[in-house]
DNA sequence: CTGTTAGCGCATTCAA
DNA sequence: TTGAATGCGCTAACAG
């Protein structure tokens, strides 16, 4: 049985006052009884309990991360370590601790129920998922990444639908007609069956935007299609499996996530095809090991690790009352030697 | 305001203990307060206070994984990515969240004694480290990865030294007698210093072990040297550039991360060495993308995702009041392009 | 099936 | 400088 304060005031024959003093505002007591409570609490390795503690003051010193996914998917993409490093740093500054909150489905409402956090910070949930009211009834703030602006959200993303177009710019006018997508799904946390986050709608527009300009669209009898896919490593090889030996084979592919597009290169190695002689290959995110994989990936640059500081603090800002707005930040084309002109056929 | 359980129970006309039940154990009541209860309960957005239950219960349901250094740092290893998803598979079968605490100076203990957590996993944390006095103080169970093995601890680690002298033996046959050895350091949680792990020890040693069967030594006369550095991808490139330029330039780059190994291979780019021709470059971890690099890495294969999985079963124990032991698992050398002969001086 | 009564361990006003 | 009293919000015997 761990000791409590009421053991360490008596025996060294003070109050619960002063013992909590000694621990939270030693400036408030004596050199001496300090001393003597210190090593009374010492030898009896008391220390005092956090939840009790939290309880009393109502500030848990922790913020929640929700994920559109199962941990052990979601860090398959190295793109969301970045974001976490973002997070972290904020977190570290502030003397916050992070808790990762994983949604189970079936137990994610228990999940957010019992987390003992200060505000949360989701990651691709959009306006409209039934989550967020649980975080209103608990009058939890709360900061979305990638979720999509919306009235009453605050927000932290990107101009999906200006890189993507400018993605699908750089793909035609290589010559790519025959165009292979690979959306995210993100179903998880989605209640009405398949669904696609506001992001990807966002990042489908910017596509369409773009072809419609040249006359071109998306669609079955057309060679640009739209693909179901995770964003893993493994999706984007089996994906790829099946595009590549399409009658009609895209000339580029195009991965919402470049963690796919590795898997797209083994794909590529396997049928003995070149990149980007024989197919181009583009992806997005820009994680750090982009420009070194074989070839270098064009891609979308994504400021991962800044998005995670930004939504950190304004959930700092929110957990202290204030009323911070929602933020979109930078991103870049980036060109690297995956993406080349499109093959004569 | 937020309402209590004692709103509820006033406005229901019932006590307490009903509506806890109402949440809790609803079996325990009838239909009807139980509706009523609910009722009044959306109405008034009650839910109930995660911090006064988990009080209550002396039940967190969380546990906390303690880094050997800054988040932001840390994430930058993508082997760290792979264990953090092997804690997170198990957290999530056991319906447990995941706290992640960072080792800041000076606040760390503050920050373990505040951390309310069931139990704790560190990570590169060994014998002798003043914190794990600081979990016995509190009492709370806890399990080291990559600790190193000593009595009185679980930990979860790889055979260190037998692994290493396999990496260092396909070097040696390999005809390399020139080789860099890019050691990590870890000083942030070490008190005295800088400080080398357990784990860097044990490697060092297997190491030495097949210099000497060779008849080799480390040291500033061998052409055999040991470099301090960090587990990033930049510290793998600017102590390569340092290494490379020696007059007595090695053939052989042994990074004891892969991540590092990505900086050393941009560095090779820059100066025009071609890998493995002019120099040979292994690492440590077999991270996702190893195979994937140009030239695809060689490396010892370290089982990330089973550390973190072993380790949180264990720690799921500890909190179970069993009393489990140390695992150690399996590592393979996994030879790929980037190791060549040594190129004829 | 429901209510009563105690804690859980700590922080904090207000007096002394 | 210290102590007594009170509250934080909930759970859990134990009765009824």
């Amino acid at each position: 049985m761990r000791a409590t304060i009421n053991d360490i005031a008596r025996m060294a024959g003070v109050s619960k006052t002063t013992v909590s003093f000694a621990f939270n505002n030693p400036s408030k007591i004596s050199q001496e009884t300090f001393a003597r409570i210190m090593d009374i609490a010492q030898e009896l390795g008391y220390v005092p309990d956090p939840v009790a503690r939290t309880l009393a003051m109502k500030q848990t010193g922790c913020i929640g991360l929700l994920l559109p996914q199962a941990i052990q998917e979601v860090f398959l993409n190295p793109y969301i370590a970045e974001v976490l490093r973002g997070i972290g740093y904020v977190c570290d500054h502030e003397g916050l601790s992070l808790s990762v909150l994983s949604p189970l489905k079936g137990v994610l409402t228990q999940t957010i129920r019992n987390a003992a956090v200060d505000g949360i910070i989701t990651l691709g949930i959009g306006p409209g998922m039934s989550v967020l009211e649980l975080f209103h009834q608990r009058g939890l703030p709360f900061v979305t990444i990638d979720g999509g602006v919306a009235d009453g959200l605050v927000n932290v993303g990107i101009d999906e639908q200006a890189c993507s177009e400018s993605l699908m710019e750089a793909l035609v006018s290589h010559g790519h007609r025959d165009i292979a997508i690979f959306m995210l799904k993100n179903v998880t946390l989605s209640e009405n069956g398949d669904h696609f986050s506001l992001t990807n709608d966002n990042r489908l527009t910017g596509f369409n935007k773009v072809l419609q300009r040249h006359g071109l669209s998306i669609g079955s009898h057309t060679g640009i299609q739209v693909y179901h896919t995770e964003a893993t490593l493994r999706s984007g090889r089996e994906t790829a499996r099946e595009v590549l030996s399409l009658k009609r084979r895209p000339t580029a592919i195009v991965c919402l996530a470049d963690i796919q597009a590795v898997g797209v290169y083994e794909e590529c190695r396997i049928q003995g095809l070149s990149i980007p002689g024989d197919v181009s290959v583009v992806g997005f995110d820009d994680i750090p090991l982009a420009p070194f994989l074989n070839p270098p990936l064009a891609t979308v640059h994504q400021p991962g690790f800044r998005k995670g500081e930004a939504a950190t603090r304004l959930l700092v800002d929110m957990i202290n009352k204030k009323t911070p707005g929602s933020v979109t930040l930078d991103t870049e084309l980036v060109i690297r030697e995956s993406l080349g002109p499109a093959p004569r056929s």
